[in-house]
DNA sequence: ACAAAAAGTTTCCTATAAGAAACTTTTTTA
DNA sequence: TAAAAAAGTTTCTTATAGGAAACTTTTTGT
């Protein structure tokens, strides 16, 4: 269903692309959500064939096939199989489809060093994307400063979930109820934000991190 | 979200963090999911019996026993009826179960290289915090390969918002309604899924982008 | 405690999901 | 182009889910 991506195409290949859809309607009007058509969009946006997939998730081709046909309604076995095989987000599937009309548009490009800062005592903050508001995710550039040890805050609190991705130096991630974790360069994290959490630098130089909150 | 304002305390609450809950590192390992038991309780939470929940979902009241018992793997098509007749959160049915001990608070570290692999075509995925589902987000590592201009797929399109940010390398953001954009590290870009967008890489090694998709 | 009712489980049967392999269609290669 | 390879679909079979009703266990009322 997804409109070809044209513009960038070269002539020869081009053609190859175009072919992909166009599978049968198959308007199966039982399953409001549809699902087999979803699988199949992640599955082509990983560009994957259903052999692929059939090995990394451990069904069958054939049964793949009938769940993106919406021939078969696959067990929770199944599904869970094809979320850890695909890396498939399983409430997606659960939620009714988008619309293609409703397909909206905003778009916000942040060059690096170009965010909106916000410097305080420990971090510096460099709000990415803050052109854009009513967002579900909050995406920022911390720097934490070297060696703030000794004097860093209170676990910090809040609403929803917290992803952060270690881009330079070295860290330590503290959150109630766990141990410490080093973090180095590359290394990330995912938690409740509603657990008490805060990070200090580990290294000499000072420690950037990218931090998105939903 | 107000994170800012921790950062002014000092030394005595630094104690503070000393003593945590100590907890072996979470969730790195696959636990049965207990659909059958969550169910269950999601169910006398509400004060139902079988029959009145059989009533309210369509499924048989044997047909939910067995599901309760681990009986048998429901179809897509029996999870939604579950999902709309009791209001269950299907997100949840997907997580592992988190131990009574933990539950105020998941975490999930990835280490660098140590995501879930998704290889394809022309982007490699490393699916970060993988052992964590319901997630409000989905953050990977994707490696895009070197000029893979020729042979890029179809628009990708779904729900949601992403954030990206480019780690290494130089690539190209195509979306929908807007000029393509090249992007190099450090760079960042939010908007919104269900515009069509594609990305390729302009460089001549491989380029990584960290994604965030909500 | 006892019956009766309600709640839950199991059995048995039918419908359907999952897998293997045959078959069809599309794409590639020469 | 034709032939081969690859990708996808369908068929056939087996395994298993879903529903009706019998059966068992638990709760309620006297």
């Amino acid at each position: 269903m997804s409109e070809q991506a044209h513009f960038l195409r070269r002539e020869k290949e081009a053609v190859t692309i175009q072919r992909r859809k166009v599978q049968g309607e198959a308007g199966s009007s039982v399953e409001p959500l549809q699902l087999g058509k979803r699988v199949r969009e992640i599955r082509l946006g990983r560009n994957l064939t259903l052999e692929e997939a059939s090995n990394l998730t451990g069904l069958a081709r054939s049964t793949l096939s009938k769940i993106e046909n919406e021939q078969i309604s696959p067990t929770f076995t199944a599904m869970t199989k094809l979320a850890n095989g695909l890396g498939i987000d399983i409430p997606q599937l659960f939620s009714p489809a988008i619309p293609e009309t409703q397909a909206s548009g905003r778009r916000d490009i942040t060059r690096k060093g170009q965010g909106k800062l916000h410097p305080t005592a420990t971090y510096d903050h460099e709000l990415l994307a803050a052109e854009l508001s009513g967002k579900r995710m909050i995406p920022y550039r911390a720097t934490i400063r070297a060696r703030t040890f000794e004097d860093y805050p209170d676990w910090v609190r809040h609403e929803g979930e917290e992803f952060m991705l270690v881009l330079s130096g070295k860290v330590c991630l503290f959150t109630e109820f766990y141990q410490p974790v080093e973090l180095e360069e590359g290394d990330s994290a995912y938690y409740d934000a509603a657990m008490g959490h805060v990070v200090t630098s580990l290294s000499d130089e000072d420690a950037t991190i990218l931090w998105v909150t939903a």
